[in-house]
DNA sequence: ATTATCTATAGATCTATAGATAATGC
DNA sequence: ATTATCTATAGATCTATAGATAATGC
């Protein structure tokens, strides 16, 4: 059985969350997750009794949930047109750590149960895919775009968001400062027909 | 000392190479690497003396410099325009494997020596975003546009290939059928001031 | 003699389990 | 009694080394 919810139980999801995020699943060690937390690698199946997958799929899919309801609030508080929500959306996925989708189900999927990879797949196409997908099926309802490929402008547009962090790192600023001119680019080629 | 090439050596390199560009470093072994060469693991220190670190290293290396000719060279046969030239570049990417540049930084690079990790990155940079800042820098003069973030740009252009090869996997489509939709977008965005 | 494999195994690392310990809450 | 750690360790896996074997080329 998992333990109930604590203190030292969500700290162990924050530090594992950060790490598997940041390097993947076998990149990971339970030792690592242990030293930032300054206890032993042994200790954390008491938060955790299903061991390292259990911590792996837990973490990532409150990750999920967490972008999907992130990304819908967004949404909402992004007004009625599409450049409004899609700025929304991009604040709000600069502001978490990247979900490296490519990864996800290149080399992490393979390497926990097929059950689990199920799952993860299906929520992440729920919650990073889906509700943009819905965005530009609304937007061109609405009028404001004739584009109808709406699953490759929502792959696109989460592209462009870890584009942004890729070209910041290697130019050494900050994301932010990349916002605006990424998403006036994207914005000028979805709404130019 | 490294072996000298052969036709076994570089059968090696080339499932090292694949593997090791899906999964990245950790999660890749030399058991799966010989597993699928049909050989025993300890016959690869015959080929790469230096273990596994020197295999993904080299093999890396190598998939850089032929991003880094491939892409130069889609760059001339692409004619003068900026947007022949990117769609060259675009269907060049779209026929290899993705390099993950999120993933090498933050789980590969540190996972091997400070020097070999150095020296990749250099690589990188030098064989991804050199040419395609190069390309942008160049429209602008030719005026074919106004905007100033060549870095960014090229950033985008290349997480673009990943988008478009995420959204056809979700779609369980082939990539090249997003790759006019994809280009038409960023070149309209590129292209409108 | 060189090339390309093999077997066997040492040593390191990693996951997971068992059982002890200490602190706090009833 | 429950919570949250610890130590110790089994068992699995992984990298790397040593030395043997077989085939081919001079």
């Amino acid at each position: 059985m998992t333990a109930a919810p604590s203190a030292a139980r969500e700290r162990v999801q924050a530090v594992a969350e950060r790490l598997f995020a940041e390097r993947g699943y076998k990149a990971v060690t339970l030792r690592d997750i242990a030293q930032e937390l300054g206890i032993r690698q042994a200790s954390l199946y008491y938060h955790f009794p299903g061991g390292k997958e259990e911590l792996y799929v837990t973490v990532t899919r409150h990750a999920l949930e967490r972008h999907r309801d992130g990304i819908e609030q967004a949404i909402r508080s992004g007004g009625d047109s599409l450049a409004g929500q899609l700025r929304a959306v991009a604040e709000w996925l600069l502001q978490h750590p990247p979900l490296d989708l490519v990864r996800m189900v290149q080399a992490d999927m393979p390497a926990i149960s097929a059950d689990h990879s199920k799952e993860l797949l299906q929520l992440a196409r729920e919650a990073l895919l889906r509700p943009l997908e819905n965005l530009f099926a609304e937007a061109r309802a609405r009028g404001e775009t004739k584009r109808s490929d709406d699953r490759l402008l929502a792959a696109l547009f989460l592209s462009m968001a870890d584009g942004i962090q890729v070209g910041a790192r290697f130019a050494e600023s900050e994301a932010r400062a990349y916002l605006d001119e990424a998403l006036d680019t994207f914005l000028h080629g979805v709404l130019s027909r």
